[in-house]
DNA sequence: ACCTGAACACCGTTCAAGT
DNA sequence: ACCTGAACACCGTTCAAGT
Protein backbone atom coordinates (compact mmCIF):
# COMPACT_ATOMS: atom_id res chain seq x y z
CA UNK A 1 0.00 0.00 0.00
CA UNK A 2 2.53 2.44 1.28
CA UNK A 3 5.26 2.99 -1.07
CA UNK A 4 7.34 4.44 1.23
CA UNK A 5 10.94 3.19 3.12
CA UNK A 6 10.17 0.26 5.65
CA UNK A 7 10.70 1.32 8.88
CA UNK A 8 10.42 -0.22 12.72
CA UNK A 9 7.65 2.73 13.27
CA UNK A 10 5.16 1.93 10.32
CA UNK A 11 5.49 -1.63 11.19
CA UNK A 12 4.46 -1.50 14.67
CA UNK A 13 1.64 0.76 13.92
CA UNK A 14 0.13 -1.05 11.31
CA UNK A 15 0.83 -4.44 12.77
CA UNK A 16 -1.25 -2.42 16.05
CA UNK A 17 -4.10 -1.28 13.78
CA UNK A 18 -4.53 -4.58 12.48
CA UNK A 19 -4.73 -6.39 15.52
CA UNK A 20 -6.95 -3.67 16.89
CA UNK A 21 -9.24 -4.59 14.21
CA UNK A 22 -9.29 -8.24 14.20
CA UNK A 23 -7.25 -9.64 17.36
CA UNK A 24 -3.71 -11.28 17.52
CA UNK A 25 -5.18 -14.95 16.56
CA UNK A 26 -5.43 -13.00 12.62
CA UNK A 27 -2.08 -11.18 12.64
CA UNK A 28 0.31 -12.96 10.40
CA UNK A 29 3.33 -11.52 9.11
CA UNK A 30 2.27 -12.71 5.50
CA UNK A 31 -0.67 -10.56 5.98
CA UNK A 32 0.80 -7.44 7.71
CA UNK A 33 3.58 -7.64 4.45
CA UNK A 34 0.41 -7.86 2.09
CA UNK A 35 -0.53 -4.76 4.44
CA UNK A 36 2.47 -3.41 4.16
CA UNK A 37 3.12 -3.82 0.21
CA UNK A 38 6.30 -5.31 0.82
CA UNK A 39 7.90 -9.01 0.55
CA UNK A 40 7.00 -11.05 4.04
CA UNK A 41 10.53 -11.51 4.19
CA UNK A 42 11.63 -7.45 4.53
CA UNK A 43 10.21 -7.06 7.55
CA UNK A 44 12.70 -9.30 9.66
CA UNK A 45 15.19 -7.02 8.15
CA UNK A 46 13.66 -4.59 10.90
CA UNK A 47 11.72 -7.45 13.95
CA UNK A 48 13.60 -10.12 14.76
CA UNK A 49 10.41 -12.53 14.81
CA UNK A 50 6.70 -12.52 15.30
CA UNK A 51 7.11 -12.07 19.94
CA UNK A 52 9.53 -9.16 19.31
CA UNK A 53 6.48 -7.77 17.10
CA UNK A 54 3.73 -8.52 19.33
CA UNK A 55 5.92 -7.37 22.32
CA UNK A 56 6.96 -4.13 20.32
CA UNK A 57 3.16 -2.78 19.73
CA UNK A 58 2.51 -3.88 23.76
CA UNK A 59 5.37 -1.53 24.57
CA UNK A 60 3.99 1.47 22.09
CA UNK A 61 0.66 0.97 23.62
CA UNK A 62 1.87 0.80 27.52
CA UNK A 63 3.88 3.95 26.86
CA UNK A 64 0.60 6.01 26.75
CA UNK A 65 -0.13 5.09 30.12
CA UNK A 66 2.86 6.08 31.55
CA UNK A 67 2.02 9.89 32.21
CA UNK A 68 -0.87 9.04 34.12
CA UNK A 69 -1.61 11.40 36.73
CA UNK A 70 -4.47 12.18 39.12
CA UNK A 71 -5.72 15.79 40.21
CA UNK A 72 -5.73 16.06 43.88
CA UNK A 73 -9.11 15.19 45.74
CA UNK A 74 -10.35 12.48 47.46
CA UNK A 75 -9.15 8.98 47.03
CA UNK A 76 -12.52 6.96 45.96
CA UNK A 77 -12.32 9.77 42.85
CA UNK A 78 -8.78 9.40 42.52
CA UNK A 79 -9.14 5.54 42.20
CA UNK A 80 -12.16 5.78 40.63
CA UNK A 81 -10.12 8.03 37.61
CA UNK A 82 -7.63 5.25 37.47
CA UNK A 83 -9.55 2.92 36.89
CA UNK A 84 -11.83 4.49 34.02
CA UNK A 85 -8.58 5.26 32.53
CA UNK A 86 -7.26 1.93 32.29
CA UNK A 87 -10.50 0.66 31.18
CA UNK A 88 -10.29 3.24 28.43
CA UNK A 89 -7.11 1.71 27.29
CA UNK A 90 -8.22 -1.43 26.99
CA UNK A 91 -11.41 -0.66 24.92
CA UNK A 92 -9.17 0.82 22.37
CA UNK A 93 -7.09 -2.03 22.28
CA UNK A 94 -8.94 -4.99 23.63
CA UNK A 95 -7.22 -7.74 21.98
CA UNK A 96 -4.15 -6.35 23.34
CA UNK A 97 -4.68 -6.90 27.01
CA UNK A 98 -3.11 -10.54 27.66
CA UNK A 99 0.10 -8.68 26.40
CA UNK A 100 -0.78 -5.56 28.20
CA UNK A 101 -0.84 -7.59 31.45
CA UNK A 102 1.73 -9.81 31.10
CA UNK A 103 4.15 -6.79 29.89
CA UNK A 104 6.77 -5.48 31.95
CA UNK A 105 5.24 -2.59 33.14
CA UNK A 106 2.68 -3.93 34.38
CA UNK A 107 4.44 -7.16 36.58
CA UNK A 108 7.42 -4.56 37.26
CA UNK A 109 6.38 -2.98 40.55
CA UNK A 110 8.27 0.24 40.18
CA UNK A 111 6.65 1.90 36.90
CA UNK A 112 5.03 5.37 37.34
CA UNK A 113 1.46 3.22 37.54
CA UNK A 114 2.13 1.82 40.65
CA UNK A 115 3.65 4.76 42.14
CA UNK A 116 0.68 6.45 41.49
CA UNK A 117 -1.56 3.87 42.63
CA UNK A 118 0.57 3.50 45.95
CA UNK A 119 0.16 7.49 46.67
CA UNK A 120 -3.72 7.01 45.87
CA UNK A 121 -3.87 3.82 48.51
CA UNK A 122 -1.99 5.78 51.07
CA UNK A 123 -3.66 8.37 51.16
CA UNK A 124 -6.61 5.87 51.01
CA UNK A 125 -5.35 4.79 54.68
CA UNK A 126 -3.72 1.81 53.83
CA UNK A 127 -1.14 0.71 56.26
CA UNK A 128 2.56 1.06 54.61
CA UNK A 129 3.43 -2.52 54.98
CA UNK A 130 0.39 -3.98 52.50
CA UNK A 131 0.83 -0.85 50.28
CA UNK A 132 2.66 -3.20 47.32
CA UNK A 133 0.54 -6.38 48.08
CA UNK A 134 -3.23 -4.05 47.85
CA UNK A 135 -1.91 -2.81 44.92
CA UNK A 136 -0.78 -5.88 43.01
CA UNK A 137 -4.51 -7.35 44.16
CA UNK A 138 -6.31 -4.12 42.36
CA UNK A 139 -4.72 -3.86 39.36
CA UNK A 140 -5.39 -8.12 39.19
CA UNK A 141 -8.71 -7.92 39.51
CA UNK A 142 -9.61 -4.81 36.99
CA UNK A 143 -7.24 -5.85 34.76
CA UNK A 144 -8.99 -9.24 34.84
CA UNK A 145 -12.46 -8.16 34.73
CA UNK A 146 -11.36 -6.06 31.55
CA UNK A 147 -9.82 -9.16 29.99
CA UNK A 148 -13.04 -11.32 30.89
CA UNK A 149 -15.23 -8.15 29.30
CA UNK A 150 -12.50 -7.98 26.45
CA UNK A 151 -12.42 -11.65 25.49
CA UNK A 152 -16.79 -12.00 25.64
CA UNK A 153 -18.03 -9.13 23.58
CA UNK A 154 -21.61 -10.42 24.79
CA UNK A 155 -21.16 -9.13 28.62
CA UNK A 156 -19.55 -5.33 28.11
CA UNK A 157 -21.27 -3.30 30.51
CA UNK A 158 -21.20 0.04 31.65
CA UNK A 159 -23.17 -0.60 34.71
CA UNK A 160 -21.21 -3.46 35.78
CA UNK A 161 -18.22 -2.19 35.40
CA UNK A 162 -19.18 1.01 37.63
CA UNK A 163 -19.99 -1.54 40.05
CA UNK A 164 -16.94 -3.68 40.59
CA UNK A 165 -15.28 -0.15 40.93
CA UNK A 166 -17.81 0.81 43.86
CA UNK A 167 -17.23 -2.37 45.49
CA UNK A 168 -13.27 -2.70 45.26
CA UNK A 169 -13.65 0.86 46.62
CA UNK A 170 -16.11 0.01 49.44
CA UNK A 171 -13.70 -3.07 50.28
CA UNK A 172 -10.50 -0.78 50.46
CA UNK A 173 -12.64 1.84 52.77
CA UNK A 174 -13.29 -1.18 54.77
CA UNK A 175 -9.95 -2.38 55.32
CA UNK A 176 -8.45 0.50 57.30
CA UNK B 1 0.71 -45.33 22.20
CA UNK B 2 -2.80 -46.98 22.89
CA UNK B 3 -4.02 -49.51 20.57
CA UNK B 4 -7.37 -49.85 21.71
CA UNK B 5 -10.42 -48.48 19.07
CA UNK B 6 -10.81 -44.58 19.09
CA UNK B 7 -13.62 -42.91 20.90
CA UNK B 8 -14.89 -39.55 21.83
CA UNK B 9 -14.05 -39.70 25.19
CA UNK B 10 -10.18 -41.33 25.04
CA UNK B 11 -9.56 -38.27 22.00
CA UNK B 12 -11.20 -35.34 24.66
CA UNK B 13 -9.16 -37.42 27.79
CA UNK B 14 -5.44 -36.92 25.82
CA UNK B 15 -6.33 -34.02 24.46
CA UNK B 16 -6.88 -32.22 27.89
CA UNK B 17 -3.79 -34.06 29.57
CA UNK B 18 -1.60 -32.65 26.55
CA UNK B 19 -3.43 -28.96 27.46
CA UNK B 20 -2.79 -29.35 31.26
CA UNK B 21 0.59 -29.99 30.18
CA UNK B 22 1.78 -27.54 27.48
CA UNK B 23 -1.03 -25.15 26.55
CA UNK B 24 -3.46 -24.50 24.08
CA UNK B 25 -0.95 -23.20 22.18
CA UNK B 26 0.71 -26.23 21.76
CA UNK B 27 -2.11 -28.69 21.10
CA UNK B 28 -2.24 -29.66 17.28
CA UNK B 29 -4.34 -32.37 15.63
CA UNK B 30 -1.31 -34.04 14.59
CA UNK B 31 0.63 -33.80 17.69
CA UNK B 32 -2.66 -35.37 19.27
CA UNK B 33 -2.92 -37.96 16.72
CA UNK B 34 0.61 -38.99 17.44
CA UNK B 35 0.29 -39.23 20.96
CA UNK B 36 -3.19 -41.10 20.08
CA UNK B 37 -1.02 -43.61 17.69
CA UNK B 38 -3.53 -42.97 15.39
CA UNK B 39 -3.21 -40.78 11.98
CA UNK B 40 -4.14 -37.52 11.99
CA UNK B 41 -7.55 -37.76 10.14
CA UNK B 42 -8.73 -40.28 12.11
CA UNK B 43 -9.50 -38.18 14.36
CA UNK B 44 -11.98 -36.06 12.14
CA UNK B 45 -14.34 -39.09 12.19
CA UNK B 46 -14.59 -38.13 15.95
CA UNK B 47 -14.74 -34.44 16.79
CA UNK B 48 -15.51 -32.17 13.56
CA UNK B 49 -12.54 -30.03 14.07
CA UNK B 50 -10.01 -28.24 16.79
CA UNK B 51 -12.77 -25.52 17.63
CA UNK B 52 -14.87 -28.37 18.83
CA UNK B 53 -12.31 -30.29 20.70
CA UNK B 54 -11.50 -27.68 22.58
CA UNK B 55 -15.19 -26.79 23.13
CA UNK B 56 -15.38 -30.15 24.17
CA UNK B 57 -12.60 -30.73 26.71
CA UNK B 58 -13.84 -27.48 28.23
CA UNK B 59 -17.31 -29.07 28.61
CA UNK B 60 -15.89 -31.98 30.35
CA UNK B 61 -13.91 -29.54 33.15
CA UNK B 62 -16.79 -27.14 33.76
CA UNK B 63 -18.97 -30.47 34.02
CA UNK B 64 -17.02 -30.79 37.69
CA UNK B 65 -17.97 -27.33 38.85
CA UNK B 66 -21.93 -28.11 38.76
CA UNK B 67 -22.38 -29.68 41.70
CA UNK B 68 -20.02 -27.50 43.93
CA UNK B 69 -22.62 -27.17 46.85
CA UNK B 70 -22.50 -25.19 50.54
CA UNK B 71 -22.34 -26.15 53.54
CA UNK B 72 -24.33 -24.28 56.10
CA UNK B 73 -22.83 -21.03 57.85
CA UNK B 74 -22.07 -17.79 57.45
CA UNK B 75 -21.86 -16.10 54.12
CA UNK B 76 -18.45 -15.10 54.23
CA UNK B 77 -17.55 -18.57 55.08
CA UNK B 78 -19.21 -20.23 51.44
CA UNK B 79 -18.07 -17.09 49.68
CA UNK B 80 -14.48 -18.02 50.63
CA UNK B 81 -15.52 -21.59 50.30
CA UNK B 82 -16.81 -20.76 46.15
CA UNK B 83 -13.95 -18.61 45.58
CA UNK B 84 -10.92 -20.87 46.74
CA UNK B 85 -13.01 -24.02 44.94
CA UNK B 86 -12.65 -22.26 41.77
CA UNK B 87 -9.20 -21.23 42.04
CA UNK B 88 -8.21 -24.76 42.52
CA UNK B 89 -9.76 -26.08 39.50
CA UNK B 90 -8.26 -23.53 37.61
CA UNK B 91 -4.88 -24.29 38.80
CA UNK B 92 -5.49 -28.10 37.90
CA UNK B 93 -6.03 -26.53 34.45
CA UNK B 94 -4.99 -23.36 33.92
CA UNK B 95 -4.30 -23.56 30.26
CA UNK B 96 -8.01 -23.79 29.62
CA UNK B 97 -9.33 -21.01 31.73
CA UNK B 98 -9.75 -18.59 28.92
CA UNK B 99 -12.12 -20.95 27.24
CA UNK B 100 -13.89 -22.00 30.61
CA UNK B 101 -14.37 -18.18 31.32
CA UNK B 102 -15.69 -18.20 27.86
CA UNK B 103 -18.20 -21.12 28.01
CA UNK B 104 -21.95 -21.00 28.37
CA UNK B 105 -21.76 -22.11 32.03
CA UNK B 106 -20.31 -18.85 32.54
CA UNK B 107 -21.67 -16.65 30.42
CA UNK B 108 -25.68 -18.14 30.67
CA UNK B 109 -26.65 -16.99 33.93
CA UNK B 110 -29.34 -20.16 35.22
CA UNK B 111 -26.42 -22.71 35.77
CA UNK B 112 -25.66 -24.79 39.17
CA UNK B 113 -22.89 -22.01 40.02
CA UNK B 114 -24.84 -19.17 39.85
CA UNK B 115 -28.02 -20.21 41.74
CA UNK B 116 -25.72 -20.97 44.65
CA UNK B 117 -23.87 -17.45 44.28
CA UNK B 118 -26.80 -15.87 44.09
CA UNK B 119 -28.37 -17.98 47.67
CA UNK B 120 -24.95 -16.94 49.28
CA UNK B 121 -25.41 -12.93 48.11
CA UNK B 122 -28.84 -13.19 49.40
CA UNK B 123 -28.00 -14.32 52.37
CA UNK B 124 -25.41 -12.00 52.85
CA UNK B 125 -28.38 -9.47 51.95
CA UNK B 126 -27.51 -8.37 48.55
CA UNK B 127 -31.05 -7.02 47.26
CA UNK B 128 -33.16 -8.99 44.75
CA UNK B 129 -32.56 -6.69 42.13
CA UNK B 130 -29.08 -5.98 42.43
CA UNK B 131 -27.98 -9.71 42.78
CA UNK B 132 -27.47 -11.18 38.91
CA UNK B 133 -25.18 -7.97 38.66
CA UNK B 134 -23.26 -8.26 41.48
CA UNK B 135 -22.75 -12.23 41.15
CA UNK B 136 -21.39 -11.26 37.53
CA UNK B 137 -18.86 -8.72 39.18
CA UNK B 138 -18.09 -11.21 41.94
CA UNK B 139 -17.17 -14.24 39.07
CA UNK B 140 -15.53 -11.38 36.57
CA UNK B 141 -13.32 -9.82 39.22
CA UNK B 142 -12.08 -13.12 40.72
CA UNK B 143 -12.29 -14.96 37.43
CA UNK B 144 -10.18 -12.54 35.74
CA UNK B 145 -7.55 -13.03 38.88
CA UNK B 146 -7.39 -16.29 38.25
CA UNK B 147 -6.96 -15.62 34.80
CA UNK B 148 -3.61 -13.05 35.22
CA UNK B 149 -2.12 -15.57 37.97
CA UNK B 150 -2.45 -18.65 35.11
CA UNK B 151 -1.07 -16.48 32.72
CA UNK B 152 2.10 -15.07 34.38
CA UNK B 153 3.57 -17.86 36.50
CA UNK B 154 5.58 -15.08 38.35
CA UNK B 155 2.54 -13.63 40.43
CA UNK B 156 0.84 -16.80 41.59
CA UNK B 157 0.92 -15.68 45.59
CA UNK B 158 -1.53 -17.58 48.02
CA UNK B 159 -1.48 -14.62 50.40
CA UNK B 160 -2.09 -11.99 47.41
CA UNK B 161 -5.04 -14.12 46.50
CA UNK B 162 -6.36 -14.49 50.22
CA UNK B 163 -6.30 -10.49 50.56
CA UNK B 164 -8.44 -10.25 46.85
CA UNK B 165 -10.89 -12.40 48.45
CA UNK B 166 -11.24 -10.57 51.91
CA UNK B 167 -11.51 -7.13 50.07
CA UNK B 168 -14.36 -8.86 48.02
CA UNK B 169 -15.93 -9.68 50.98
CA UNK B 170 -15.04 -6.71 52.67
CA UNK B 171 -17.05 -4.82 49.52
CA UNK B 172 -19.82 -6.78 49.68
CA UNK B 173 -20.68 -5.90 53.28
CA UNK B 174 -20.02 -2.78 53.23
CA UNK B 175 -22.98 -2.36 50.27
CA UNK B 176 -25.79 -4.07 52.43
C1' DA C 1 22.38 -1.88 3.86
C1' DC C 2 18.25 -3.43 2.38
C1' DC C 3 15.28 -6.48 -0.09
C1' DT C 4 13.69 -10.98 -2.12
C1' DG C 5 12.57 -15.94 -3.88
C1' DA C 6 12.92 -20.51 -2.78
C1' DA C 7 12.79 -23.74 0.69
C1' DC C 8 11.84 -26.10 5.28
C1' DA C 9 9.09 -27.63 8.87
C1' DC C 10 5.05 -27.04 10.59
C1' DC C 11 -0.35 -26.10 10.74
C1' DG C 12 -5.98 -27.31 10.00
C1' DT C 13 -8.90 -29.39 6.89
C1' DT C 14 -10.97 -31.80 2.56
C1' DC C 15 -11.58 -35.59 -0.22
C1' DA C 16 -11.16 -39.67 -2.71
C1' DA C 17 -9.74 -44.09 -1.91
C1' DG C 18 -9.08 -48.05 0.83
C1' DT C 19 -10.78 -52.07 4.58
C1' DA D 1 -18.54 -47.69 9.57
C1' DC D 2 -14.07 -46.54 10.25
C1' DC D 3 -9.50 -45.38 8.80
C1' DT D 4 -5.84 -43.35 5.70
C1' DG D 5 -2.61 -40.98 2.12
C1' DA D 6 -2.24 -37.25 -0.74
C1' DA D 7 -3.25 -32.69 -1.42
C1' DC D 8 -4.51 -27.66 -0.50
C1' DA D 9 -4.01 -23.39 1.57
C1' DC D 10 -2.05 -21.46 5.06
C1' DC D 11 1.75 -20.50 8.92
C1' DG D 12 6.88 -18.65 10.98
C1' DT D 13 11.48 -18.60 9.84
C1' DT D 14 16.23 -19.44 7.46
C1' DC D 15 19.34 -18.67 3.98
C1' DA D 16 21.58 -17.78 -0.16
C1' DA D 17 21.28 -14.66 -3.68
C1' DG D 18 20.31 -10.31 -5.62
C1' DT D 19 20.58 -4.59 -5.79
Amino acid sequence: MAEKRLTEDVIFRTALRLVDADGVEALSMRKLAAELGVNPMSIYHHVDNKAALLDGITRMVTAEVKDITVSDGPWPDQLRRLAYEFRALTLTHRHLLRYILASDDFTQRDGPMWRTLRTVLRSAGIAEAELNQTAMVLVMLIGGLLHTEAEGAEHRDDSTFALAVELLIDGIAART
